[in-house]
DNA sequence: ATTATCTATAGATCTATAGATAATGC
DNA sequence: ATTATCTATAGATCTATAGATAATGC
């Protein structure tokens, strides 16, 4: 009834193709990443490869999910500063940058049941909880004025950090998280 | 040489594809609207109607770059509030935020001769000047501190409206307007 | 007559699905 | 034997281009 699940190579196979997406991605950019590119590098049809992830666009978020999972944003000084570090260090992977920018900017025009629209429908909340969090700790600590609404200073975050990535990628001499900080010093005050 | 230029016909074809798609976004949703359906709607072929704008992501450029030309910035208020009651009325045109969020997402990864990037590497830095201007005609009148730098000012009010307005697509909760306005409150502090 | 506009057509890519193959559990 | 995995195939959509049609200028 709950069936026999996945195989044991499943699991390698899945990896993989992740691996080759993420290096055909750096190598020709997003536009000149196909499927069956993806497919050839891991030696299957491409009917074969979306078996396991259902579309191109999944394929992407999964992608995106692996290396979003691997990133630590807490550490020794805050999950500000952790937040603000990881767009600083995004700089050396402009390829996954830009995939971030394409999936999250057409996440809100995706299928509800898609597996790019649910990744960023829960993906989006609780980073914003995540910071909030942060936020409530540094104005009991007297860092950031108490008055204002950590929910909303989070949001604000998060969308500048999207929005300076998307500026970058159309300009590098935007300096992401010098504006980042920016804003956390005119939060701060 | 230099060609005949344009028929008579040509501006009005335009127009009523433009106005069709549109339409049709705002009916289907974005995904849902494809070259086929806006070249029916016009009365002619798919090929036909891309003669007219070269690529599907062309004219879907050429639905936001008519409608942004549209708006004025400006007002009564000044250009920063003018920004963000053009991003509140916004609220009443998801279809045109969609469509807004998609490109701005995939103009980084377009190609660098296509009208997409085109458009988006001149909105950019564009909207920057408009709006640092305006932020040193605050400074000189004392209502935002001096030592602020203008341009990144101006960098930040732009990302934090994109960057919200995609976090509002996946969850209309999210209020746009109050958050920029709660970014303009601290800037002016 | 010339050039802009449009159609017909073929190719490339993504998607959906029926059926074959291979791994698993008994 | 059963179920997961994969292939073969057809359909949908976007793109590129050769050639037909229609508007323009003379």
């Amino acid at each position: 009834m709950a069936g026999r699940g996945p195989y044991a190579k499943t699991a390698a196979t899945r990896e993989q193709a992740l691996d080759a997406a993420l290096r055909i991605i750096a190598e020709r950019g997003l536009s000149g990443t196909t499927v069956q590119e993806i497919a050839d590098a891991v030696g299957m049809t491409k009917a074969g490869l979306l078996y396991h992830f259902g579309s191109r666009e999944a394929l992407l978020t999964a992608v995106l999910a692996r290396r979003e999972g691997i990133e630590v944003l807490g550490g020794e000084h805050g999950v500000l500063d952790g937040f603000v570090a990881a767009l600083r260090a995004n700089t050396s992977v402009p390829g996954l940058v830009a995939l971030y920018s394409v999936l999250a900017g057409s996440a809100g025009s995706a299928d509800a049941d898609s597996e790019q629209r649910r990744y960023f429908a829960a993906r989006y909340p609780l980073l914003r909880r995540v910071l909030a969090a942060e936020i409530e700790r540094e104005q009991r600590a007297g860092g950031i004025p108490a008055e204002r609404d950590p929910a909303a200073l989070a949001s604000l975050f998060i969308a500048a950090a999207d929005g300076l990535q998307n500026q970058w990628l159309l300009d590098p001499d935007i300096d992401v998280a010098a504006h980042l900080e920016l804003l956390a010093d005119l939060v701060r005050t």
